[in-house]
DNA sequence: ATGTTGATTGTTTCC
DNA sequence: GGAAACAATCAACAT
């Protein structure tokens, strides 16, 4: 059930870069089902029929557009591993002005995804409930997730910002 | 043949 | 408030 323990990347040896980091993200498991016949009450969290995923961070939008460059430099790389920590590494170098437009970018998503819960969350299925909590914020919008469905290119503000300057205020 | 792992960081989610 | 999971990706490896 768990391949590839000890031998962990196919090719490309996770040379721990970063003397402290922990990998929290070590072993999530993508699809778990070991015993949880009932109703996923297991850990955290449930069964979601339709969620929506979640919407790429700055860094994973950047990460697109890297790991296409990367590739194209490196054709004989084939280990998304690393794309990953080369992703990181520049990630970490790029500065704020840099990270903005994806970070823009990731915002946009995020307000994308907030509308899909929406609707998500209008879904009522008779069953699955809270129990007690009653938090049923309601109705009455139903035309609002329509209504947001318009407009899904986005209208780019252009966002000036690089400030950069650093330095001084002349008083010298 | 199908499924899972691996790695990155950011956000999302639950308790 | 904090910890765990998960988001894309793609080839390789395990069952």
């Amino acid at each position: 059930m768990k391949p590839a323990k000890g031998k962990g990347a196919p090719r490309t040896s996770k040379e721990a870069v970063k003397p402290v980091d922990d990998r929290k993200v070590g072993k999530r498991k993508a699809a778990d089902k070991s015993s949880k016949g009932q109703a996923g009450k297991d850990k955290r969290a449930k069964k979601d029929p339709n969620k929506p995923k979640r919407p790429a961070s700055a860094f994973f939008v950047f990460l697109e557009e890297f790991r296409t460059t990367f590739k194209k430099e490196n054709p004989n790389v084939k280990a998304v591993s690393a794309v990953g920590k080369a992703g990181g590494q520049k990630w970490k170098s790029m500065t704020d002005a840099e990270k903005a437009p994806y970070e823009a970018k990731a915002a946009k998503r995020k307000t994308d995804y907030e509308k899909l819960m929406n609707a998500y969350n209008k879904q009522d299925d008779g069953d699955e409930e809270s129990d007690k909590s009653k938090s049923e914020i309601n109705d009455e919008d139903e035309a609002s997730a329509e209504e947001g469905q318009q407009k899904q290119e986005d209208e780019e503000e252009d966002e000036e910002e690089q400030e950069d300057e650093d330095d001084d205020d002349s008083d010298y």
